[in-house]
Formats: structure tokens, sequence, C-alpha cells
DNA sequence: CTAATCTTGGGAAAGGTTTGCGATTTAACA
DNA sequence: TGTTAAATCGCAAACCTTTCCCAAGATTAG
């Protein structure tokens, strides 16, 4: 896909490339810290809006935990996740089972699809074996 | 599905029978008006603690909208949107793209799936057109 | 170069959600 | 039915995220 957008502004670059070098997810505070440490320094509202810009570009995605976290990653890493609806623990999977997926033309002509998160929710297997463990 | 889960306390029914009532996703603090005017009086954290409990028992979903608020419905109507990342509006899908897809074994092997969310992001049509007039 | 306008940034405040803790209710068992 | 342990409740405080508002910077026209 080409790299479509343009005007990026410095500061939203930073945060794109911080996103990009660290392997996980990071949450809109440890982005905060990491920046603060790397000599970028930023006001946390900041971050917070270009996390928000970045979004509507198409370049940044997020999905939410349980504990109300927010947790942000780049686009062009596919990735979506196991979660655990009890521990809160999570498993990346290994591909994007959507990944050729059609949606209805008709509902996607007045609609520029940016991006999509797809997460499945359970429970991992210590914690439904806890709970089987109560109910019996 | 067979209605396996058991030990509901009073309050989580009277929950889930308002979610159910309602055609639409409520955030938590409508849910909690909403039980106010209906005599069932509850607190504001006892409403989002049972939210979540009824996520743990997979009855509950929730999604998140870029303003922070969390929207709850029932699993079982298996609703996914177009959201635009600009305005925030949103366009219920038709149908569940990925009703019948399977994940692969191994993935799921330890894991006992409940439900999922999958949702899609990108610009409608009015602010993908206002967007064009500013870049041009 | 200057002035008016528009965009962007930061601090403080507000909003929604979750957590901690003592008090109350529910449930189990005798 | 009475006693006791466990689960649940509600208030207050904490937490993360977003919004408000004003100052600083950038952009454009004259």
């Amino acid at each position: 896909m080409p790299e479509k957008r343009v005007g990026l502004t410095a500061r939203q670059q930073k945060i794109l490339e911080e996103l990009n070098d660290c392997p996980d997810e990071m949450s809109g505070q440890k982005l905060h810290r990491n920046l603060l440490a790397s000599a970028a320094n930023m006001g946390l509202t900041t971050v917070y809006r270009n996390l928000r810009t970045l979004q509507q570009k198409g370049l940044v995605r997020c999905r939410n935990l349980p504990t109300g976290e927010t947790l942000y990653s780049p686009v062009n890493r596919d990735h979506h996740h196991l979660t655990c609806v009890d521990c809160g623990r999570t498993m990346v999977l290994k591909s994007c089972p959507i990944k050729n997926i059609q949606l209805p033309k008709a509902q996607t002509r007045n609609f520029e699809l940016l991006f999509h998160t797809l997460e499945f929710f359970g429970l991992c297997k210590s914690c439904h074996q806890r709970q089987e463990a109560i109910e019996i």
C-alpha cells in the first residue's frame, strides 16, 4: 500500500518511530515515559492528541484492556490477540484470520477503510481450571 | 448454545435484562441512569463491577469509542461496526464477517473462546471529502 | 517585514472507569 | 432457625484519557 499520507509533524514522527522501535504495544503513559527518556520531551496531552491524529491518518491502531488501559501499535503490524477475560493476559495470534475478507460493497461504498481490530476473548487454561474447580 | 452459566446475582440479571431490552449499546453511565429510573437502584460501581463479571461469563461484550466511552451489549447480539476515526460516528454491520471462521487449533487448544470483537475504522464520506478539500 | 489568522502545544481540569476498604447482604450448614 | 463464612455493595480515592483554554509558533497577505 502506498504511503500516501503526508504532513506528519516532527512529534508525530517521533511517536511513530517509538512505536515502531518497540516490539510490543504501548500504553499512552509508557510511550510518554519512553519519549521523556529519549530526549524527545513532550507533554502527556500532546502524546495523546498526536496518537489520536495518527489514528485518523490510519497509521496507528489501539485496543483496550479490561483494566481500562489502551494499548497502541502501528497499523502495519497486523497483530490480533486472544485475551483472557479473567486474568487479562493476552497471546498474539500468528496470523490475521480476516486478512483476505471482503466486506459487502454496499456497506463500504461510502467509507474509506483504514484498519480493523479483531480481538478474541475467553478463558485461558489456568483461569478456566480454577473456575471448574470452584463450580464442582 | 446452551445457557450453561449459572449463579447470576439478582443485579446481574437486572443489568442483563436492561441491556437486552435496549436495542442499542449502552455506556456504563447510561445503564446506571436507566436502572435508577426503573426502580432497580444500584451504585455506579456495582454496575461496572457486574458488567465486568458478565464479560467474564461470556454474556456481555464491550467496545471502546475514541472518546473513551465504553459501550456494552449482550453477546448474543452479534453486531460489529464501521467507525469513523474522525467524527466518531458508527454504522452497524449487517452480518458478522467471521461467523464461520476457524482459528488454528494450535492457538485455541488452551483457550476457551467466549466471544470476539471485530471493528472496522476509517473515514466516513463527509469526513473524507472534507480532508480531500483541505489537502488539494 | 509586519500584522492578522490559523494551527499546535502545554497545564489544569473534567470525564469515565477501576480499585480499596469498611459495611451490608447473601448463602451454607448445622 | 441461628450462626458463620463468603460474596456483594457503595462510597471515596486513584487512575487513565480527553477536553478546555490560553500562549507560542507557523502561515499568509499586504
